[in-house]
RNA sequence: GCCGGGGUGGCGGAACUGGUAGACGCACCGGACUCAAAAUCCGGCGUUGGCAACAACGUGCGGGUUCGAGCCCCGCCCCCGGCACCA
């Protein structure tokens, strides 16, 4: 025992103060020096069949310090891993760093260091921080994203990918931060602003490597069955993101000329409502068009201004409709009119084929255009019952049982059935078919900066784009001087290591210097991990395939639609490939709320960090670990409150004087059964403990309610306090106390993992980390009396102390004996009488 | 506009399957201990009326279903998040 002298009056004679500092130090000694919470892989995974958990948390950016939501997000983690350890499974629970990436790059550039000083810096704090909350982590299998050990698999698995066609380089438009000097991918641009440090984003043609990501876009969506536990809010986000919708593409030829233009729609039904075409601005065909016609200088002027224009701008949704007339037309397939092609830039050329046919009786955005430009406007769907008067340009909208009209051979169909009959006939002579489109494009991966993995291809003059061999991985990052942006590598500078023979002809060449975005490095760590040191491959099919996919996945809501994404994609592509015998790598998700302090995120720039050092401090990791799932629901965003944290901190305090007397006062096992004769306040405090059993358990397990079980175990804590007095000295209270407090600190353990270890000593035991879960005795959670509430027309109106499993008319017997029920009733005409078993009884009178 | 989540005391929140609304904690008020303060312990704490027993009201608003609704249904309001000139 952690023992210091006597001294506070809060603390008579014989207790000693409780000390979270000397606690904590002492157990984070004991579970390094014991190796506690190392888990080895199976020695056979083809045949152990021993129940197993990988628990895992999304890994920390290094950043030197660790923040409120680092603490919420593995206190939760381990809350789990602690709880299925105790329940009899093998658990892994690994942490690492996605150590690379701007941040050490810029505090590089700012300092004159190296980002990998800086890098190795920031995680040795982070570590410290770390072991100080006292996470049950398996830090033997630790890894850095960074090191070249592990970069070394990142590149193995982008060779991988280019193997298959999955990673390829092309020529696109495609987003740039100025202030960061890279490129983006769309999913890190927010709102026409960089993700990372807001600054609006310009759009430039460059030639960039990307991941086939659309291919996966049917699987990433329909996948979604297969998990098990997932937040609806995330999938949401997944299917807006990657945005399916099922239409048809058609062919619209043009006047004078041999080309066709397809253009997708969701709508063929209104097809024969087209009665103009627009081009995005961006669209290769413009020039042609144009070229020598008297729109040509209008059209060009028009479609360069909007290419000068900001993504943001173009972004706003308050934009009047602009737009200018080719001069040349289409051929309408199914009405054979020869309608106006226009160029605006409300057409997206990113979407779809970057071509649209207006209707603009049947869609808001081409109405609004033809009202501008005095288009013509046909209607050919009729709402329900009132028609629509053309004349005065209404739009409308319409359901899918709204009927067709002005549409020859379709009149009186419903729009529902020739969203699939007019592709079809179409299609009989090649003038359109079914079509899918996605919202997802394909995923930008390389970018400009030093402090990434390098992409291990080199371009050959001759043979092009040469993978670097497997045995030549991994490709390392060179030591340069200068690893300032200048929209261009920094790895460019090095040039004895750009310098290579072609792995393929041997003659001169060049390696490739962007390096992969930091969320390639993240889509596959946590197969990683199963094989941590492995430096023969990147991980064992049998090993991932015995631990994966990870049973419970924990981490920031913020990742919805980049990180999760991602790593859906990867384990796809690695399961297609042999290397996995799962499709989804996180079975079940649970994204935990952010922490705000005075209504807004903490953040340096607004001053209102808590640190968790402070608290830890102050009140220790335990009170801190609690405090933070006490807070409220895990998913929900929650408020600091400083004054919060004194409930767990004094609950505490109260556990150990408590354990403290009841272990001084008591003798016998930490945990004795419960004596089977307790009656009385025995009795009463037994039912209470085992109630308190089977509501933390339920709580940790099946609803990961962590603010609920934390509340319970003080209840029981109330509980235990209020019957003390009157249990000591008698032999079967003083079991009953004995066996109350050792289950109340078998309870608290995941939550408090240190004070209860060294309560569980001070009771006797040792090693309460590995000792078994307890389980409720039913025959404690059954009472033999119940408070039967007794209402009349619906309203409390009595309770009363009655036999549990009395039948019904006893019940009402004894329940209208009450004087006061009996004087309600006095007189009044009875209609009806509801008994709910053991619960309540409702009289209804007139 | 479409999709998802939410609205309960002074505050964070609980009520899991339609059955005692406000568990647990914070703050606050009163008392004990102390020369005093802090800490600790005991008690109180939805609103209104009442000395009290008790009564009425009360889960964003308006309706409905039910013996009974915070929970289910219909119609709204507000807040948070995602997507959005996506054809």
């Amino acid at each position: 025992m952690v023992r210091r002298p006597p001294g506070s009056n809060s603390y008579p004679l014989g207790v000693e103060r409780y000390d979270p500092q000397a606690v904590e130090a002492r157990w984070q000694k004991v579970w390094a020096d014991e190796k506690a919470f190392e888990t080895p892989n199976p020695a056979d995974p083809a045949t152990d069949t021993s129940p197993r958990a990988y628990v895992l948390e999304m890994l920390p950016y290094p950043s030197g310090d660790l923040h409120m939501g680092h603490v919420t997000n593995y206190t939760m983690g381990d809350v789990v891993s602690h709880f299925r350890r105790r329940t009899g499974h093998r658990v892994l629970h690994p942490m690492g760093y996605d150590s690379f990436g701007l941040p050490a790059e810029n505090a590089a550039i700012k300092t004159g260091g190296k980002p990998a000083e800086v890098t190795a810096k920031n995680i040795a704090r982070i570590r410290e921080q770390m072991l100080r909350m006292g996470w049950s982590i398996d830090w033997s299998r630790e890894l850095s994203t960074s090191d070249p050990a592990y970069y070394r698999w990142t590149q193995w698995i982008f060779l991988r990918m280019f193997e298959r066609g999955l990673a390829y380089k092309r020529g696109a438009a495609v987003k740039w931060c100025p202030q960061d000097q890279t490129v983006l991918a769309n999913e890190q641009v927010i709102d026409g602003h960089c993700e990372r440090c807001g600054t609006e984003v310009e759009a430039r043609d460059l030639e960039q490597w990307f991941f086939r990501i659309t291919d996966y876009a049917d699987r990433l969506l329909d996948d979604m069955e297969k998990l098990e536990q997932w937040p609806e809010r995330v999938l949401t986000m997944q299917r807006n993101w990657i945005g399916r919708s099922h239409g048809a593409e058609v062919q619209f030829s043009v006047v004078g000329g041999d080309e066709a233009i397809p253009v997708f729609t969701t709508r063929p039904d209104t097809l024969f409502g087209a009665t103009f075409f627009v081009l995005a601005p961006e669209h290769p065909m413009i020039n042609d068009l144009v070229r020598g016609t008297e729109a040509e200088a209008a059209v060009t002027e028009y479609v360069r201004r909007r290419g000068a224009e900001s993504v943001a701008d173009r972004m706003r949704d308050d934009r009047p409709k602009t737009g200018v007339d080719t001069g040349r037309r289409v051929l309408n397939p199914v009405t054979n009119e020869e309608i106006p092609i226009w160029v605006s830039d409300y057409v997206l050329v990113e979407y779809g084929t970057g071509a649209i046919m207006a209707v603009p009786a049947h869609d808001e955005r081409d109405h609004a255009f033809a009202l501008a430009f005095g288009l013509p406007i046909r209607q050919v769907v009729a709402t329900t019952d009132v028609e629509v008067d053309v004349q005065a340009q209404a739009y409308t909208g319409a359901g899918d049982d709204a009927v067709l009209v002005n549409s020859g051979r379709f009149d009186g169909m419903t729009v529902a059935d020739a969203k699939n009959a007019v592709p079809g006939w179409l299609a009989e002579d090649g003038r359109g078919e079914q079509k899918t489109a996605y919202r997802l494009r394909d995923w930008l991966v390389s970018r400009q900066r030093y402090w990434g993995a390098p992409i291990p291809i080199i371009d050959c003059p001759s043979c092009g784009l040469v993978p670097v061999p497997d045995a030549d991985l991994p490709v390392r990052l060179p030591e340069i001087e200068d690893y300032a942006p200048k929209g261009r590598s920094p790895l460019a500078a090095a040039e004895e290591w750009r310098a290579v023979p072609c792995p393929s002809c041997g003659a001169a060449a060049q390696r490739e210097t962007d390096t992969m975005d930091t969320f390639v490095d993240s889509s596959w760590y946590y197969l990683r991990y199963v094989n941590a040191h492995d430096d023969m491959e990147a991980f064992a099919k049998s090993d991932v395939d015995w631990w994966l996919p990870v049973g419970q996945y924990i981490g920031g809501v913020e990742h919805a639609i980049l990180h999760l994404l991602y790593s859906r994609f990867f384990t796809k592509v690695l399961f297609d490939a042999g290397y996995l015998g799962f499709e989804e790598p996180f079975a079940n998700l649970f994204t935990q709320g952010m922490i705000y302090k005075d209504g807004a995120k903490m953040s340096k720039s607004k001053g209102n960090v808590v640190a968790p050092d402070e608290i830890v401090n102050r009140y220790g990791a335990d009170a801190l670990r609690m405090y933070v799932l006490f807070m409220g629901p895990p998913e929900q965003d929650k408020e600091w409150s400083d004054s919060g944290v004194l409930g767990p901190s004094r609950f505490l305090d109260r556990l150990w004087k408590v354990v403290d007397r009841i272990a001084a006062e008591t003798s016998g096992d930490p945990l004795p059964a419960p004596p089977a004769d307790a009656d009385g306040g025995a009795l009463e405090l037994l039912r209470l403990t085992h109630h308190s059993i089977q509501r933390v358990t339920e709580d940790i397990d099946r609803r990961l309610q962590f603010n609920t079980a934390i509340a319970a175990a003080m209840e029981l804590l109330n509980g235990i306090e209020k019957q003390r007095d009157g249990l000591l000295g008698d032999r079967i209270g003083g079991q009953a106390l004995r066996h109350a407090a050792g289950t109340l600190v078998c309870l608290v353990q995941p939550f408090a993992p240190h004070i209860a270890e060294e309560l569980w000593e001070t009771l006797g035991g040792s090693r309460l980390w590995e000792t078994p879960w307890p389980i409720a005795d039913p025959a404690l959670l059954v009472a033999d009396t119940f408070e039967c509430v007794v209402q009349i027309n619906g309203k409390l109106r009595e309770r009363v102390q009655l036999g549990c499993g009395l039948p019904k008319d006893e019940v009402l017997a004894a329940v209208k004996a009450l004087p006061k029920i009996a004087e309600q009733l006095e007189g009044r005409e009875l209609v009806k009488e509801i008994v709910v078993p053991d619960k309540l009884v409702n009289i209804v009178v007139k």
